[in-house]
DNA sequence: AAAAAAAGAATGAACGTTCATTTTTTATAT
DNA sequence: ATATAAAAAATGAACGTTCATTCTTTTTTT
């Protein structure tokens, strides 16, 4: 395996490149030689970084994944009561989807196709281990419905997903009093009700 | 433009196969020659049905989206309460999900990805207008939050793409019990809790 | 027998990837 | 410091393949 020590801004800018164009585009129409063109590079420079298309994909599926994970659970430690914790994670959570729009649109698109392949899509999860433990404590402390973590992840973060994809869009546009309310609706969703 | 009374077995073929492909392929991974064969049909022959590639993959999205909403709907009427009516709809659209999965997958890719033509997304918009409906009357009547409509759609529906997706990667399966658990976070996230 | 539908083979463009070469960097010797 | 040789990195052009689409011919229907 070669080095490579010297251009991390290369690797960077393909990396940069691919997130944007597939973006717009979608896998299918993104050809090498497009990003290659937008990270000034040559297509063959492509092959010294990643091992073909699929690579590119995968590698850049997974650092945008571990961008992310950290933003989100930067703040975090377990000390926290479960409502405290939850809710800092989910702002977070919800920040870098309006901050870093680009990231969150990419991560969206490849969680929701067969673009990105299966171990890098397992890869991807491990990186939510601590909002699943918050989770279990929650439950322990019957703070937390008794439900799959799936459920749990379907209502209280899922739907951000949703909201960012419609505001790229242009149907819609995600101000702080929504944000406001959806915390509200996604503890609502996942709290026990006394 | 061509009648082609007699073949609507081909062109249900074709979007049949082409459905089954783009799910576990990905559109950029679904050449015309591959949906061709699946179809028992000549490459040449979707091109008497559908103007190219693209025109083939928004007919289906639009055909698969009014078969979705009109079972979404079937039962529903407007003389039922918010409440009542909600449910039904809620039960409806996750009963499509469960029993029409290769459909409401195909769906999903298509919500969340570019790999649909901007006007075609607009015409499957449309189709949810008794939803948008109901959700008004709720507003006025108290029973519902006061939140935009995506906001609404982000907590009261889009979760169960997420879950169904969550299936069909086998990651977990979607049972009636967990099918009621999501209607409760549902109903919770939107509703007015007094 | 005429028209419509379908087929397979052909076409040209686009793509991912590799190849042969050039440019840049690094290491060494003066 | 400077010149030089070796190594690494980068490139543009080229290759082989695949694909969407079209063309010509055959089959089926009217």
């Amino acid at each position: 395996m070669a080095k490579l020590q010297k251009s991390i801004d290369k690797r960077n800018a393909l990396i940069k490149a691919t997130i944007q164009l597939v973006n717009n585009n979608g896998f299918h129409a993104t050809p090498m030689s497009k990003i290659a063109k937008m990270a000034n590079v040559s297509p063959a420079t492509i092959y010294l970084y990643f091992e073909n298309k699929q690579d590119l994909v995968n590698k850049t599926y997974i650092e945008v994944k571990s961008e992310y994970t950290e933003y989100a659970f930067a703040t975090y430690n377990e000390d926290m009561s479960v409502e405290e914790g939850f809710k800092l994670i989910w702002k977070r959570i919800a920040n870098f989807k309006l901050k870093e729009c680009e990231n969150a649109m990419f991560l969206a698109q490849c969680d929701n196709t067969p673009m990105i392949d299966e171990p890098s899509r397992q890869e991807g999860i491990k990186h939510l281990q601590p909002l699943l433990d918050l989770w279990a404590r929650g439950k322990k402390e019957g703070i937390i419905k008794p439900m799959s973590d799936y459920l749990l992840y379907a209502y209280a973060i899922n739907p951000l997903s949703f909201l960012m994809i419609s505001q790229k869009r242009g149907a819609f546009k995600l101000d702080k009093s929504h944000i406001e309310e959806a915390y509200q609706s996604a503890w609502n969703s996942i709290k026990i009700i006394k």
